[in-house]
DNA sequence: TAGCGCATGTAACGCGTTACATGATTAC
DNA sequence: GTAATCATGTAACGCGTTACATGCGCTA
């Protein structure tokens, strides 16, 4: 029954958390949380302006976080937001939660159970590209762990945290490049035999 | 303007070329459609079985599937979808678009930007706990290789284009065991001096 | 004067998940 | 009897995307 539970509306799983995470280093406001969204954190977890609006709204009427206006001059007025304790407990709350992992769904790997029906050209074209956008993902991925993450062991803690996720990122487009490779490789020959 | 254009509800983007797919080698019901997205197309684009009805319901409503109720003996009666002609089209179209790739989203990743700031233990339990279900998933999809795609340039094209989802799954699960191990190597050391 | 950067929103809609629901037959 | 397999659905809801909307100040 539970009358007078919770009316408000509840949150987003993850978004919010990674919000709140990005304001463990200090207020940001939703322009600044977006353009972090676009790089850093969000590498790993992206969100655009309208979503990040939408959830301040809804962390800061949950008490999460703490909203204040900024006047500026030469710009426009600006809204920071900053972590409550309630939030910070929140987070650390969900962090000790068990994550689930949601399996990666790929386009590219469904049209490839199309081979032999379809023409490959276009899946060969889409490969290609990919390799290329891997491979400037990896050269940007490795510059910056070159630049801030070099000789991870005598990091802080909390840069190792953020290390790790960078190495994941690394890995994760490495593997993609090889298999473009190995893909390009067995497809490519198929491309001279066309279909009808 | 576009007065009386379609008024059939949008499909989902790809779910229904996922279901058309695997209706290539041959037609299926709406409960073999499930448990073949449990398995081998299921590896990278995982649908339940609701999720599934909905979509055939759609798919026929557009045409693109043809129905048939087929009764049994000893089961309950069941319907059977076959791709239509104008589904076969819309499925070689759909191949032929660029696919968008969508980022894999992970909450631990963003749990990691946390690390220095909540307590690791749960995270290293974590990795763990994957690092034991990718080992799992990664012998699986070696044993469907050793059984099935052995040799892949003798392969048949269609048999080729499914060894390469399966070959883009064991260098995915592979890369995500090796950096389970690189984030216990570095993590696991905070467990000592633990947090307040 | 046109466009970009800063700054903040609303509305509609689709995909996906979760919970709930039914009912027959076969195997233990 | 009771659990599992076969077989098909409905309803609610939340996350995420896309499109649309506003308005100031600086630079080319």
């Amino acid at each position: 029954m539970q009358p007078f539970a919770y009316d408000l509306p509840c949150l987003a799983m993850a978004l919010s958390h990674a919000i709140m995470t990005a304001l463990l280093d200090g207020p940001l406001s939703g322009y600044d949380l977006a353009r972090e969204f676009d790089t850093s954190l969000g590498f790993f977890w992206h969100a655009s302006h309208q979503q990040i609006y939408q959830e301040l709204r809804k962390l800061s009427d949950q008490g999460w976080l703490q909203a204040r206006c900024i006047a500026q001059q030469g710009k426009p007025d600006k809204i920071v937001y900053a972590l409550t304790p309630t939030g910070r407990q929140t987070l650390d709350d969900w962090v000790a939660e068990p994550s689930k992992r949601k399996p990666a769904k790929d386009d590219l790997l469904v049209k490839l159970y199309n081979v032999g029906h379809s023409d490959v050209a276009p899946l060969v074209a889409e490969i290609r590209r990919r390799r290329e956008w891997h491979s400037g993902r990896l050269a940007l991925f490795e510059r910056i762990r070159r630049n801030h993450y070099d000789a991870p062991q005598r990091l802080s803690p909390h840069k190792q945290g953020i290390y790790l996720a960078l190495a994941a990122g690394i890995r994760q487009e490495r593997t993609s490049l090889e298999w473009c490779e190995e893909a390009l490789g067995l497809l490519e020959p198929l491309l001279r035999d066309a279909h009808p």
